[in-house]
DNA sequence: GATCGGTGACGAACACCGTTCTACTCCGGA
DNA sequence: TCCGGAGTAGAACGGTGTTCGTCACCGATC
């Protein structure tokens, strides 16, 4: 049993395949044969590693030690493959039971997670950004968080809205995160490294920049995992004026 | 009068700069010489016509009737175009007066004229997730909306890090529309093109989507105007309760 | 006006990218 | 055993951002 790249792309988004071949061609010269598993995990590894921008079909045909036009035998193209891992990463997110008692601290959890899959990949939340709407991996998540949204007594038509906000959120979020940690690699001088740095370029605003200035301390305090939680309690918090329980 | 573009990049951001030297060097030949100020006006008519993925430095060269490698007489780099078409593009958004009756009015007026400046030209808020902290355009941003905040009552920490939300939230949601309004322009029958076909899958789904299936009308309607007043709306609602006024 | 050195323009080339096309080998079904 | 389909892999296509070297032009200085 071996669907096409294209098969199981239309299988993702419920759309008809047509009928699966079976497995023939060559693999004996290979030690391992390259499989879709196989181009996932070895992606997932580039990119854990060395940052999603690594992450090219050259780059993970060298890791297989293959050609890169063998892995289009298994994905269609480098926007499948994205898709692909977005899923098996979303995948991971355990959905809770939704409870109503709790449904605020489910939804910081669900989000949680998945901001830590996105950074346990750096960058690879702005393949997300392209993400179809109708993935089946993809759509569990969002199944996931509407169960708890409703359990909280939130409106359907906020809460379908709602979803849309946090998984934007989050994927801003962790790409901006990724970008930036990326940055001290570079040996130009022009960017930022401390927060000391940006302290001290804050004061040397002009006084155009009077709020800045006297602000710079709260401007520049706070973890990425501080501003996440703020926001997504903001987020939640806005909603509970809406939710009836 | 003519800084390098590494001086107009280290100014941008309050770096030392060195001496300026005095203009130099051949344009007589050409009808036009080539600026800075040119090379950016260009790169929005590209941007705002054919979408940002069709702004390369090659694109850009040709479309002034040069060669790309003339282009870096003017900006450091690719990376540098991003950071003064994103600078140029902020610099637009008119700010108001803060004024502590209408705050939150104002506050959601920002947002929707930066989302206006980031759709006129599809895709390129994805350069502003890589822009640093501290360069005085986009800074200018951030200290008026931190003035409306304050004028607001709200606290200088909660202030400062509903900025970096808004902003965050801003960038993502007008990624994902420029990403989805692109999609059409592809003859591949995978995708999405229209809500009936969304709700053709999801009325598809197995058994396991029970809130999604039952709600496909909630979660398939509104605008992309609709959702991005939702979210903002959202999020400053979340902040009343941490303002003082 | 002549000279000089710095600057801007530009072509060639580098190192990379995603993908298609073609040829070949291997596999499984008949 | 034969055949055709599937998988592998190299060559090539059309593209990307950028550097390097060369040349022409410009402005400051003498």
């Amino acid at each position: 049993m071996s669907p096409t790249p294209q098969q199981r792309r239309a299988a993702r988004h419920q759309l008809a395949t047509g009928p699966v071949a079976t497995r023939r061609g060559p693999a004996g010269a290979r030690k391992k044969p390259i499989t879709v598993d196989l181009i996932v995990d070895t992606a997932f590894a580039i990119v854990a590693a060395e940052g999603y921008d690594a992450l090219t079909m050259r780059r993970l045909a060298t890791t297989l030690e293959t050609g890169p036009s063998s892995l289009y035998a298994h994905v269609v193209n480098k926007e499948d493959l994205d898709e692909l891992l977005i899923g098996r990463l979303c995948a991971r997110v355990a959905l809770p039971e939704p409870d109503p008692a709790t449904w605020r601290d489910q939804l910081v959890d669900v989000c949680t997670q998945l901001r830590e899959q996105y950074l346990r990949y750096p960058g690879i939340s702005q393949a997300a950004f392209a993400a179809a709407p109708t993935n089946l991996d993809t759509l569990r998540l969002a199944e996931g968080l509407l169960g708890i949204l409703l359990a909280g007594g939130v409106p359907p038509q906020t809460a379908a809205w709602a979803i849309d906000a946090l998984v934007l959120y989050v994927n801003a979020h962790t790409l901006e995160v990724s970008l930036a940690r990326r940055r001290p690699a570079r040996d130009d001088d022009t960017w930022v490294v401390s927060r000391d740095e940006v302290l001290r370029r804050f004061a040397a605003l002009p006084e155009t920049y009077p709020h800045t200035k006297r602000h710079a301390d709260e401007l520049t305090t706070g973890t990425p995992e501080d501003r996440f939680a703020f926001t997504v309690r903001l987020m939640v918090d806005g909603l509970v004026g809406s939710a009836q329980g």
